[in-house]
DNA sequence: TTCATATTAGGAACCGGTTCCATTTAAGGA
DNA sequence: TCCTTAAATGGAACCGGTTCCTAATATGAA
């Protein structure tokens, strides 16, 4: 591998000249000839070790990340990579395998390593996450939840939930099972739930009960069929996707069909819901375009430029078999 | 941040013999205590960028995907960095979005960032992704692919094709429509078949087509079609899931029942498989055993352990709704 | 006590860039 | 033609570590 000073031999000029070069500094024409034809025979090419030692700055994108394994995160990753790809940003992920004393380390760790930016695909925020924020200088982007002190790009959870209680009404369903999740997810486990809350509250003769399980789809499949036995809903609205993946599943096993015995919606516009028979209705959120948004965002900071200190990325409501219109049911 | 010089000050030593405590050389006792507490105080953590530039190398492998949004990917690719963590390595991800082009760039790249070692998730090899191999002078792992030129971990295509092939069998189908990819991809398009056209080789009186079509969902479907009209086989064996789910999102809007009027297999394992009803017999892989394992390998290749230049990895047969048994069908 | 040999510690060079500063050269104005 | 000013270039210091070499100190054997 070659190095700066072999250029500068090579070209028969200091190497602080072949830095200016490669910078945009002042060089004569004939010198630059030379320079390049220095670069053009040796392939040279920066260590970015040393750039980095002396800029005490990389250009690189620390973002920390719960699973890999979610349609959600893959989506957000790529669009996040595509965007930064653009910008001259390289990408870092850190995967944390939602462990939450993971995700702390990973701050430290990027700011160790001199990241430009931290983006932290967030589920909770801890005051062990504002500590780490605080402590290192850092530009950070939350994407998923919101957070008064920093930057954060969050989906747009409470209307989602209204527009799918809305939606629900409008079909028809009136004893509804709505399956949540914990509500230290402010943004699935609470906004999702007050958005829904408000459009039951519209309306009257609403037979409504709020449960709670976990993101996994066994444990959603679980209590879906403790609940099918306890209250014999209508409808299932479930906070996420996978949860409603868990209601089919429990719907399968107990032999009741969908959506005529029973309807369910969810949460997040995963793939997977249009792939399958029947198709699950759901709030589809626009993660990849979030991911570019938020890809924006955090070299808009990093160049410390004015950037709104929170956005809101849209959502879509998918109509699927899933639910049925019971107004339009024959008698 | 603090600097190893501002560490030897504060314990009144050179900053050689503070570089030589962190990195195990002698250092008497009283010394190695005043370095402690120094170090303590105030939080210090060695610069990496520094470390790197003199060590001409990094503690990062890096790893080349040709997309994030996929089950395969993304097991693998946690299997890597779970086991590259416990080896005190760090992974590094590059997203090529299924362009040849950009994974060629990713190995320059990577070797122009000193990486200990780099990992693919082939798809294809061509002279360009050797040329690149060979001039950069970094250890490569191939996963997916086999070259004789350089290390790899497969899995086995060719014998899982050969089970499903006569789990196909056993199963009394004989009217068989084979959905494959391109001959390109030696492992999907090639193995695969080889190892299905072995078992079909091995019994008379079959009525076995073979077909091509694209990796993704919509293109499957569309095939499957145009198949199911000119043919009518009694059961599609797909070349991966995906394509299986095409042929069942077919099969639907076709309004034939799976699996009495058409039996599917599929060919990869992939979560979704198992979640959607009725669930699909498929040839599982172990992605993500078969990261860790990768793992091992490149970290093994980068300390120039001996390694085994080809390493294969296990799959099994997994039996779901989508193939019904002919034999125990009522006349 | 003296000499040989380990241990321990410090100083300086080096990794490969960037940047500041001083000097030379060229160009333009008087 | 001479002087001022701008452009082009080289030299040296610096970023924060590691490592080699040498010197000082301690240890143990004779």
């Amino acid at each position: 591998m070659s190095t700066i000073l072999d250029i500068a031999k090579l070209a028969g000029v200091a190497k602080s000249t072949v830095s200016r070069y490669l910078n945009g500094g002042s060089v004569g024409e004939a010198t630059k000839k030379k320079i390049e034809q220095a670069i053009k025979e040796t392939g040279y090419s920066p260590n970015p070790f040393a750039q980095s030692l002396k800029a005490k700055k990389t250009n690189i994108i620390g973002t920390i990340v719960p699973r890999l394994d979610s349609y959600a995160s893959s989506q957000t990753l790529i669009g996040i990579d595509e965007q930064l790809k653009k910008m001259n940003y390289q990408m870092l992920i850190s995967n944390t395998s939602q462990s939450l004393e993971r995700e702390i380390e990973s701050i430290y760790s990027f700011a160790n390593q001199k990241m430009a930016g931290i983006i932290l695909l967030a589920t909770e925020i801890t005051d062990q996450h504002i500590q780490a924020f605080e402590s290192v200088k850092v530009p950070v982007l939350l994407i998923g939840q919101e957070h008064e002190d920093f930057h954060s790009l969050i989906h747009d959870d409470f209307h989602a939930g209204y527009a799918m209680g809305r939606y629900v009404l409008e079909k028809g369903y009136r004893k509804i099972a709505y399956l949540g999740v914990t509500e230290r997810d402010i943004s699935v486990g609470v906004k999702r739930k007050q958005g829904f809350k408000k459009a039951i509250q519209e309306v009257a003769d609403c037979d409504v009960r709020f449960y709670e399980t976990l993101f996994n789809i066994p444990a959603a499949q679980e209590s879906a069929k403790e609940i099918i036995d306890e209250f014999q809903p209508a409808i299932f609205v479930c906070a996420t996707d996978n949860i409603a993946l868990g209601v089919l599943k429990a719907s399968y096993s107990e032999g009741i069909t969908i959506p005529e015995d029973l309807a369910v919606t969810g949460f997040g516009g995963y793939d997977v819901t249009g792939i399958i028979h029947p198709g699950i209705t759901t709030a589809k959120f626009f993660y990849k375009e979030a991911g570019e948004s938020a890809a924006r965002h955090i070299v808009g900071l990093v160049n410390e430029r004015n950037v709104e200190k929170l956005t809101v990325s849209k959502f879509e409501i998918i109509e699927r078999e899933s639910v049925d219109n019971l107004f339009k049911r024959p008698l």
